[in-house]
This record gives C-alpha cells, sequence and structure tokens, in this order.
DNA sequence: GGCAGTCATCGTAAAAATACGATATAGGCG
DNA sequence: CGCCTATATCGTATTTTTACGATGACTGCC
C-alpha cells in the first residue's frame, strides 16, 4: 500500500485518528462551520458527485448543477474554505475530490451529539 | 423500561426505523435543512445543552448563552422548524427537548456522505 | 506570439440570517 | 382583577449569503 495515488489529485488514504474532542466550544465552533458549508442543496449535491466518482472531477460539476459556472465556483469555495473538499489545479483544469480526513471528522462530531 | 416518561413533555424513546432513503434529491434538501440549521454555534451550544440535561429544560438556555432572550428564542424557532427539537408549553414555561428521531435520521444522512 | 478553453475572482443586486429592544401573549399568584 | 414572570413575536438595522454576468489569469495548442 505504498504505491502512488491513482488519481493527479487525490490524496492517498489518510488513516491517522483525529484525537480532537467531540464536545467543547472548539468543537461547536467547528462543527457548526462544517454544517454550515454543508448548509445548502447545491453543496451537498457537489459533496455527493464527488463520492459517487471517488475520483475527481471538475467542470462537469457545472454541467450536473443548475447554476452558473462562477455561481459552483463559489460553492466550491465554500467547501474548500471548510476543508470538506480539495482542489488542485490539473493543467488548465481544476481537480477537485473529497478531504475524507474532514468528512470522517464531521461524522465524528455530528455522532457526539 | 417502559415506565412513564420522566419529565413532562419530553417523549418516550421511539425506536421505530426511518424507512426514507439517505440519497437522492430529497435526501439532499433534507440534509441541507438539518445541516443549516445546526450551522450556528449558538444552536450546536443549545442542542448540547439539551443533550446534557437529558431532561428539558427552558429559560436557562438564555442564561448559558451570551445572547438577548429574543436572539434565543429565534435560535430556538430555527432548531424547532428543523425538527431537531420539541417544544412544549409547561405552565408559564416552554420545555424544550431533543428530537431523537430527527437526531438519528441526520446521523444517517451524514453517515451516508 | 496569438487564441481558445477552463476556472477563479470581482462587482453587484436581491434575499436571507443575525441580533437587539420593544411589544404582545399567556399563565400563575396575590 | 391586576400584576409579575416567562416566552414568543414584531420591527428594524446590520451583516452574510446567494446568484449572476463580466473580467482576469493561466494553460495548452496552433
Amino acid at each position: 500500500m505504498t504505491a502512488d495515488p491513482p488519481a493527479a489529485c487525490c490524496p492517498p488514504a489518510d488513516d491517522r485518528p483525529d484525537l480532537r474532542p467531540v464536545e467543547g466550544e472548539e468543537a461547536d465552533v467547528e462543527l457548526a462551520a462544517l454544517a454550515k458549508a454543508i448548509g445548502h442543496p447545491a453543496r451537498v449535491q457537489i459533496l455527493r458527485l464527488l463520492a459517487r466518482r471517488s475520483a475527481c472531477v471538475c467542470g462537469e460539476i457545472v454541467e450536473e448543477l443548475p447554476l452558473a459556472q462562477s455561481t459552483v465556483s463559489q460553492h466550491l469555495k465554500v467547501l474548500k474554505d471548510a476543508g470538506l473538499i480539495r482542489g488542485e489545479i490539473d493543467g488548465p483544469r481544476t481537480c477537485y475530490c473529497l478531504e475524507p480526513r474532514t468528512i470522517r471528522r464531521l461524522k465524528a462530531l455530528i455522532g457526539g451529539l
């Protein structure tokens, strides 16, 4: 399992545990920020899209959503700023993929409710 | 464990499974709405507070948060409209508690990511 | 170098969220 | 009944979000 990553941008698996607590004021703020990032149907769709094509896509996202390219780009930025996805420039296009570590963290925080 | 509910307002446990799918457009909108409701630190704090005092509280929430009473009431309304909590009028005060069914649903939807 | 394609950013308008004080409502108590 | 307490709602100001078109930056190709 020391092989290269399968795609240009998606990181290899990172199974290191997250030791941060799932409660307390910091966790509250963190959970609120992550939830806020997911709190729009278009962004949920983007996450699902990236999960389905386990590899990463780019402007195909724009084609899947009934939104202008600039709007989709803005939603991608929200998800990226929240740490939920990663975007890597791949030639003329940008390649997005999930950030599994943050997804796991989100599940842990929600699980703590 | 078939005893009466311990408090006036909190419903007894409801273990019926939720058969709705965790994917698809409806699930996307549902997840986005729930996440949006959680997407504010004050509301996360409220949920945690209600979870800790497994019974339900009322205006104590106002004392715990650095916000005006009307603002807290507004946050409670957001959570209630999302179905995450339940509020029941108990004499002169209102008694809030978690809605475990919706919390479970949220966990299922997040788990589907 | 010039051009076409892809994507991010800017500017902006409209809508929604957030917070507060003031006010209404409703219940319990003297 | 009149009053106090607890909570919801209203009105409002400020900020944030959402959406779009226009523009800019960068790449790859001719």
